[in-house]
DNA sequence: TGTTGTACTTGCACATTGCAAGTGAATTTT
DNA sequence: AAAATTCACTTGCAATGTGCAAGTACAACA
C-alpha cells in the first residue's frame, strides 16, 4: 500500500481534491465505476489502456481508504470481490462529465459525441441523474443475482 | 522538457484529459493561473505548496506545448516570463470549480466558505463569468501597465 | 561595473511506476 | 478426490520521475 496523503494537505479545496484523485490512473478508474458499470478488480484490470496490476491494487485501496469505493465480497460469487461506489464519489460525477466535455471541444480525435456535450449544457441536472440511475441499476443488479 | 503524450491517448474524453492535467501539480497550476491572478514563474514558484523549480519548469512547458498557456515577455519588464491562460485552459474553470465544491463539501478541514458552494449551485453560469471577468482584469492590467 | 531579480537547467539521491512472475484462497472441471 | 482454473492480489527489479540544492544565462538596476 502508498503512503498516506501528507496531513497538510488539507484546507485549499483545490488541493485537497488533487490529493485524492489527482493522477491518470484514479481518474480511469472513477470513469469505469462511474460511467462503465465496472465493479470487479478485473473489470477494472481489463480496460483498454492496460493499468498495471499493482497499481490497480494501490489505487483501489487508496480510494476505499479515502471513503469512494466501498470494497465487499461479490454476493454473486464469495471469491470475488466489488468495489461499489459511494456518494462522495457519485458526486464527483458532474466533474468527470465537465472534462469530458472539455475533451470533446478541445480532441480533435474525441470518439464522444456532440451530442453528448450539447445535452450536458441544455440540462446538467438530467444527466448526472440519467448516470446516477445506471450506477444505482447496475449495482441493484448484483444485489438481486445472489 | 519531459515526454510527450503518448500517440493513443486521445478518443476518449476521460483519458483525453487525465492525459493533460490529472496530475496534483497541474492542477496546482491551473489554480493558480485561473483563481488567484498569478502569472509569472515566481508567482507560481511561491505556492505555499512548494513545487520544486524544475517540476514547475516542466510543467509550464507541458501546458504552453497543449496550448493552455500562452507564454508571452512580460510588457512590463523584458526580463520576466508571463504565462496567460488561454481559451481551452478557461474552459476547465467549470471543472475545477466542481472539484472545489466537492472538497468544500467532503473536506472536514475545508477552508472554503460554504457561501461558495451555495452560490455555484443556484447559479454556475454566473459564477464561472465572475472569474472570467477576473482573469481578463488581471490580463488586461499587465498589458495596461506597460 | 557589479549586484540583483527572474527564469530557468543540471546533477544526484530517492521514490514511484511498469512489467513479469509468483502466491494463495476459492470455485470448477475431470 | 485431485487437478486445473479463476480471481485478487503481492513481490522483485529495471526504468522512469520527483525533490532538493546548486548553478547558469540574461536583463535591469545601482
Amino acid at each position: 500500500m502508498s503512503k498516506a496523503p501528507k496531513p497538510g494537505w488539507h484546507g485549499c479545496p483545490t488541493r485537497y481534491a488533487a490529493g485524492i484523485f489527482a493522477d491518470k490512473w484514479c481518474f480511469l478508474v472513477l470513469r469505469d465505476v462511474l460511467l462503465h458499470g465496472k465493479r470487479t478488480y478485473s473489470d477494472f484490470y481489463n480496460s483498454p489502456e492496460g493499468i498495471s496490476t499493482n497499481i490497480l491494487a494501490d489505487r483501489l485501496s487508496r480510494f476505499e481508504a479515502a471513503g469512494m469505493l466501498d470494497r465487499q465480497t461479490d454476493p454473486r460469487k464469495a471469491s470475488r470481490v466489488c468495489y461499489f461506489p459511494t456518494r462522495k464519489a457519485r458526486d464527483i460525477l458532474p466533474v468527470l462529465i465537465g472534462m469530458m466535455v472539455w475533451s470533446t471541444k478541445y480532441d480533435e480525435r474525441s470518439e464522444a459525441p456532440d451530442s453528448f456535450a450539447e445535452a450536458y449544457q441544455n440540462d446538467p441536472d438530467n444527466t448526472i441523474a440519467w448516470y446516477e440511475a445506471e450506477i444505482s441499476r447496475v449495482d441493484a443488479e448484483i444485489f438481486q443475482a445472489q
